[in-house]
DNA sequence: TGCCTGCGTGTAATCGATTCCATGGTCGGC
DNA sequence: GCCGACCATGGAATCGATTACACGCAGGCA
């Protein structure tokens, strides 16, 4: 492959003139540009980004190490900031962690080593001692969705505490009294949070959240599934059940349509975090949807701010209820999905 | 952040042997070797990547052009291909072109500007030049998927042959005789031979397929929508739809939900592509799955034989029809969803 | 006319690793 | 006891770019 050094040959100047060009750095002579021009197309020469990042000491690259790459939230979340980076001229390298702390470090390690010139988190678990020490160790760093309290850097989230709200009083209109959650692991600010929430909504209506009622999932299909059949053998099972992602929901579905239950009627079903297939599911699910771009778009801007030299500002944004048709149905609501 | 120099002052060696021991090469003393791991550890030393790449000219690192990181079905393909890559030390960048071709180059570009040390791309277009250029210009190269027909590199893919012609018996068998397609862009392989194998499967049966039951789609929902509206205002509508991804597929529910048709009574639809939500549409979908994750490993495997100067094999594996409810009810089948 | 400024250009140092080659020391074989 | 082989080690070249510095030349000003 040809390096600067052919093209510097071919045009007749030297390689330092050459990276003049392709910088655009202003001293250069009309001519000169125009030869390095027709040399770098005689021979389709394209700079080693490589020789050049360590050089500059920059790669132009970001790292995002998200929790799970099949869980559609996630992937959007990715589309949008690879297309805000882009405008931006850098590009991103996606970790996929599966929410396994273990391979959570191994991406973040080999970003690291990478030199990538700022990292996105989804944190999986509360405390890498990986996270911290790049922290500490000046690699900006932006925390999205989730993140790990003892580390001071920007966050980037959705608060889904309003949501949270709207949705229990519609559960509770719809006469649901007995209310459980599928929550998220405790080691995740979004496993408690939405517990805190949820148990808070339900406090305003007089209504109390006992541990029978609280599953523990990890955010995939399969405890959801669990934790909906454990509710289901409970003396007295709930009469609606809210999980704290759209995986858990789908293993939920799977248990409710398992023991044959009308969901939306004999039992209510909503999940945090929208996606397009709940408008398709049986029934339509309830939902409190997250503003997912313009998520990852500030995430990117922070993250930027940080890389450049600029002060970032941590940014939450608010979540807010999607109402369909598996809570049972319901007075016209404008916001309602299709 | 420590370089090898510095690690080689603290443990009193040369950079030589610094590197030696961190690459395990033999001809080191276990004393020397002893201090360097010390010193390694005290400094928290990392080898810096980009420096070795350029040094080596690998980066260990694979690109992965997909055509749509929010199809479910190339975000399983992409976490196998990066699972099976990992296993064999090499991490994968990827690229989601949005079914854009030249969003597709620039990924391209990007990576190859990166020195990655190969590529797998499922491409968007059925001609990209900078494609051409790459595969001549030596860069060890696999398609997914989908593939080129002028470029002579490996193609590891499903037949989905015969799974069509199960799903037309299928859906003959239920009574159907008006039978549509959504295609995708003829430009892409798996968009015009998906056509051609209906198209041969009707045949058999005496059934043809006109002008007319093909719909145009670019494997994005809203075709999916647009080409089955477009199916509904025929004179003599279909009455069975076969979209060519699970994107249109979730647009052609949205149209025919939207004209109150009951799916799997009024009309039948099937999908290519399978993925966990078709369980739980309304009513739940048939559609020909393809062994995703077989095929992202095997994609690593010829890739990886390339790179390393073995000889790579093209693979085609078998899809199969996953019976569900909407194309009507059938006889029990001992591979129907559950 | 002479000097200073500044532009265009080239030479060479540099980034952080790997690796070839030379060197000194040890050891075994004859 | 000598010689060759081999091992451990260090010095220095190298990968392909960027960029500080030096230099020559042209033009402007006094």
């Amino acid at each position: 492959m040809a390096g600067i050094k052919d093209v510097a040959a071919e045009a007749g100047v030297s390689v330092a003139t050459v990276s003049r060009v392709l910088n655009s750095h202003p001293s250069v002579s009309e001519a000169a540009r125009a030869r390095v021009l027709a040399a770098v197309e005689r021979l389709g020469y394209r700079p080693n980004a490589v020789a050049r990042s360590l050089r500059t000491d920059q790669t132009r690259t970001l790292g995002l190490v998200i929790s799970d790459v099949l869980n559609p939230y996630f992937t959007e979340l990715a589309r949008s900031v690879e297309e805000a980076a882009r405008a931006l001229g850098y590009s991103v390298i996606i970790g996929n962690a599966d929410e396994r702390p273990e391979l959570q470090d191994h991406h973040v390690r080999t970003l690291l080593d990478r030199r990538i010139d700022g990292l996105l988190v989804s944190p999986t678990d509360g405390g890498s001692p990986l996270m911290l020490e790049a922290a500490r160790g000046g690699t900006p760093m932006v925390f999205v969705d989730r993140w790990i309290p003892g580390i001071d850097v920007p966050v980037v989230r959705a608060d889904g505490r309003d949501a949270i709200r709207d949705l229990v009083a519609h559960l509770h209109r719809l006469g649901r009294r007995r209310l459980a959650i599928i929550a998220g692991p405790a080691a995740t600010t979004t496993g408690s949070e939405r517990v805190e929430a949820f148990r808070a909504a339900l406090g305003e209506h007089g209504i109390s959240l006992p541990d029978d009622y609280v599953g523990q999932g990890d955010f995939q299909a399969a405890s959801g599934r669990r934790a909906t059949e454990r509710f289901l053998a409970l003396p007295e099972p709930p009469d609606a059940v809210f999980a704290a992602d759209n995986l858990m929901t789908l293993g939920a579905l799977d248990a409710l349509r398992a023991r044959g239950l009308r969901i939306g009627d004999d039992i209510a079903l909503a999940a945090f975090d929208d996606i397009p297939w709940f408008v398709h599911t049986d029934p339509p699910v309830t939902a409190i949807a997250q503003p997912t771009g313009e998520l990852g778009r500030a995430a990117v801007r922070a993250l930027a701010d940080l890389i450049e030299g600029r002060t970032p500002r941590s940014v939450t944004l608010p979540a807010s209820l999607v109402v369909r048709r598996s809570c049972g149905e319901s007075a016209p609501n404008p916001r309602s999905g299709q």
